[in-house]
DNA sequence: ATCATATTGGAACGTCGTTCCAAGTGTGTC
DNA sequence: GACACACTTGGAACGACGTTCCAATATGAT
């Protein structure tokens, strides 16, 4: 069977995913497209399937590989709450370099991706020394609240492209709409739309966390 | 200019997201399409153009319709804790029994449905006394979480759904694919995995509530 | 050299969102 | 009561997509 390489360039799994990461990262999440793989690695989109299942198998396979880099440092030296924040933060950089992941993760529920997730998180959830029950409600709450601010990054970068605008003017943009409603029917959202204009969209993202993490903190003290 | 009605059932932007709505749930996130609108409204793609911009468009007005439906009794006379958990807990019934909105909301950033809920959350997260940075901060905290079970929540009921399973028979699956996972390599997933298989969602949901909730109050408390 | 198997490239199929336009329907004017 | 006019409708047509299919080619074993 022929397992080796067969010429310099054949197609193999690692190949297409690499191109189907370029095409994602380049031209965003429309841009995957078996005719667009074709072309970039100049065959047939029926080769293609020789080594992939389908649209959603090539997906989470690009997915796993960016998660499987940035979670590949798992285990620091730390103590849990900042290997805890490292990683949260390192995903939150990888989804804002491939928005696409933030989306992708949002269906591959209890695939490889997710499932290397869990287990990080997890790890350093159990390193806290919780009951066995809330080890299982820390990391999933920590994990919800990761994947909800990778899908709201994803979507955000998604049609700020989609509109051929910058990000930032979108969210800019958003601010004006929202300081601009009516203050009796949505006096809470008028109050945050200044503070939206010029907010970190980490340093929020990392405020969660820690909200989390003192909510873990303060039940462990009871 | 005819605003009346000019014959007993004349197409509407109601009326049609009404009707859209009726198909989301009857067969899922793809069983909305424009050939399927048309058949049941006993119309064409055209004239339903003529009352909605284009798919995303409909999505969110179908959306938002079961978001205001859900957000109506907002201001109960409870404590705002009490009545954050009671408008979580909403939200989580009505995605659950309409798994599409978790993935349209997901999509809809900045969007009226989106609105509706911040608003919400964050009247009752100003309730709560914070100062004017923490507000945000816990409105965020509580939406992206909110955000993100939504998300996990419809993917499941869809990949079920796409496979022709019942969804408990799926996470049961799941729980037993995890059981059986490399103890050195998944320690953490595998532990938890028997919970996985008995837990029950809406409570471990709620338990995530309560821990930002938690980390709000220590906050708060400093 | 020959054969079986693994792999390739591209044509073809059915479905989707969307656009376009000829026809139908109602309203206001004379 | 007839004409002009804008609003509304239904369905044909378009281009792009994911996927399937298959004839052609390449490879490794004998």
């Amino acid at each position: 069977m022929g397992k080796r390489v067969r010429r310099e360039e054949s197609l193999s799994r690692d190949r297409i995913i690499a191109a189907s990461i370029a095409l994602l990262d380049s031209r965003g999440e429309d841009g995957l497209t078996f005719r667009a793989l074709s072309e970039r690695l100049a065959t047939g989109a029926g080769a293609i399937y020789w080594h992939v299942e389908n649209k959603g198998d090539l997906l989470t396979a690009a997915c796993d590989a960016v998660v499987a880099r940035t979670m590949a440092p798992c285990a620091a030296g730390a103590s849990p709450e900042d290997t805890i924040r490292a990683l949260a933060l390192g995903l939150f950089d990888a989804i804002d370099a491939h928005p696409w992941v933030g989306s992708t993760l949002t269906r591959a529920a209890g695939q490889a991706p997710m499932l290397r997730i869990v287990e990080c998180l997890g790890q350093q959830v159990r390193a806290l020394g919780l009951s066995d029950e809330d080890q299982w409600t820390a990391a999933s709450a920590l994990l919800h609240y990761i994947l909800g601010v990778a899908g709201q990054n994803a979507a955000n970068t998604q049609f700020a492209r989609a509109h051929d605008i910058d990000r930032s003017d979108f969210l800019g943009a958003m601010a004006t709409v929202w300081s601009q409603l009516d203050p009796n029917e949505y006096p809470f959202t008028r109050s945050v739309a200044s503070r939206m204009r010029e907010h970190d969209d980490r340093a929020d993202f990392l405020a969660g966390v820690d909200l989390i993490l003192g909510g873990i903190a303060s039940r462990r003290g009871r």
